[in-house]
DNA sequence: TGCCAGATGAAAATGATTATCGTTTAGCAG
DNA sequence: CTGCTAAACGATAATCATTTTCATCTGGCA
């Protein structure tokens, strides 16, 4: 389940955040994406139907959204440039193809042993953890195939 | 088991990089310290005993001994910039102090369950995977806690 | 309808990384 | 040991992402 329009936007008021066009187009922009955008590409799109928005709009907006937990990043993919993206519902990861850089989300990771024995042993108390598995998609495959 | 001076030099030698004054004085400070370090901060620690050198030739010898496997990088801690580190010897993951930044390396992680199911679910031919766990070290856990 | 805190956009600052290019040098051949 | 050459270096500038600043504008409430 992925947050649509009218829930982001209902938490953006239960915050207290005003609803502005620009927040509306930006939203509107990601939610009509599959795939994980970055901050240049997502004003890339917003331009479009709203030529006069700032690119540190969409940077201020990026980082609201991120804070409430209504879009994620990634990081693996190629260079390591913070990857803005779309909304989760809850803790999930990321699988990223190498090659087309298409980001498919998966929610099971079943780290609690892992992360229990580390604590155990490393005497840390983790607070969270990051996993991205990095492959070529079917698509890319079959194409590299031919 | 971690690479040292000697072993590192000799790979580079063995593919026909040359050996400087320069790489000599960045694999020292790499191997010399415990953490994991930024290019700028093994630029500061490299001009103290080699004051004329660029700061472009940590990032070229960074990438070399990277390209070769001889060092490895984080993402996770704080800001997503591509933190630059120290020397493995195979499979590693990175558990990181989010309050002093120590990075502990553990090479088991049994992920490839998971790796096959999603390989299979998702009909992606998996090459890698990036997992971090962030927390808080003993250290910073007891000095908190006062 | 008017007000004002919060939001915006232009422009400049910052910081990391990469590209360019003329000079220097490691390491090999002689 | 000496000279040669490809590789490496350092200074500088360019690029690119991100953040800061600040004057102006506006969503949403009184």
């Amino acid at each position: 389940m992925l947050y649509n329009v009218r829930q982001i936007e209902s938490t953006l008021r239960q915050r207290g955040y005003k609803i502005t066009p620009q927040r509306r187009a930006i939203v509107r922009a990601i939610t009509g994406c599959r795939e994980h955008l970055t901050p240049a590409e997502i004003y890339g799109r917003v331009r479009r139907e709203h030529p006069g928005i700032g690119l540190v709009t969409v940077y201020r907006t990026l980082e609201t959204l991120a804070g409430l937990g209504l879009i994620c990043e990634t990081h693996a993919g190629g260079s390591c440039r913070s990857y803005l993206v779309r909304r989760p519902a809850g803790h999930h990861h990321h699988l990223i193809c190498s090659d087309c850089g298409t980001v498919i989300d998966f929610t099971d990771c079943d780290l609690a042993g892992l992360e229990r024995r580390l604590a155990r042993e490393k005497r840390f108390r983790i607070s969270g953890h990051l996993l991205e598995f990095v492959g070529q998609c079917r698509t890319c495959r079959e194409a590299a195939g031919i």
